[in-house]
DNA sequence: TTATATTAGTTGCATAACTAACTATATGTC
DNA sequence: GACATATAGTTAGTTATGCAACTAATATAA
């Protein structure tokens, strides 16, 4: 109906191949340069533990856009790399809370800078209105598929 | 500099996990309702070739931003489901052109519906305009780190 | 024409994703 | 208290991704 009506999935082939991919193997390279050995959906969590550390692993996935089970397998590789620890709550014992490390906390701010740096890079002739009209329209596709989730 | 500084990747952030993964994940769930047993990852080679049949394993990563690791083995997949075939191109014999078969044909008539569904359904509140303007925002992202790929 | 470099594709290795089935703890109801 | 249900997290199985090292075929240069 209407002219909203999209043509062959034309728009999810563009964004998701495109623009996403070059934008997240850029920063992964960055990363790597500068001699980070963590890959970008480890950095998507100590992101938002730098925020706010202690989170459960469930919340972590919500704020990441993961599943319990994906969630479970970055935090191992984590913990592997001991950026992070797992501590069980005390209040209810299902729950793990999950909190930095020294190592993981200094690399708060050159991996900001390497984000920043690569989001400069990837935006350079891209104005602010425009930046807003994509998060804009990115939060309004997530909320429109996400408010009545068929399972 | 200027106004396009970007604070702590948060339009990646943004990008990268919300919408994309919100839209992928209704279109694999709306395939799998409608019985299709395919991945959108397969899909989107697929997707290529129904719109230009017998293309190379090179080209079909271009046309798809895989490299060609991913390419091989996402055609392997492809291969033991049937839905396509390799024939090593005459002309010059390193080169596998991807054909699909009979049984990838009648495909692209449902799921071009069911991608359709999911973009309407995704972008249901979202105008021309708009969507006009992440297209272009997307290339451009693509265009100013691909332009400069320092390997 | 022989040696060298380039190109297309494959394979090994590690990380990550989703689904479904599972364990353990907590909550609610009788 | 006992039984059913819900919740947080883990595990198994399959697919996909990227990098690096590899093979085979082609092109280039001497």
């Amino acid at each position: 109906m209407s002219n909203n009506q999209f043509k062959r999935g034309e728009l999810y082939s563009v964004i998701n191949g495109m623009a996403t991919t070059a934008v997240a193997r850029r920063l992964q390279k960055n990363f790597r340069n500068a001699g980070l050995d963590i890959t970008i959906e480890q950095w998507s969590v100590l992101y938002h533990l730098w925020k706010e550390d202690g989170l459960s692993q469930l919340e972590l996935g919500n704020r990441t856009f993961r599943d319990k089970a994906s969630t479970t397998r970055l935090i191992d590789n984590l913990e592997k790399q001991e950026l992070v620890i797992r501590v069980a709550s005390k209040d209810d014992r299902r729950i793990n809370l999950v909190y930095l490390t020294d190592i993981a906390k200094p690399l708060q701010q050159i991996t900001y800078e390497l984000a920043n740096q690569t989001m400069n890079e990837a935006l350079l002739n891209i104005n602010k209105e425009e930046i807003e009209i994509v998060k804009n329209v990115f939060q309004r596709v997530y909320d429109n598929l996400m408010s009545k989730d068929l399972s």
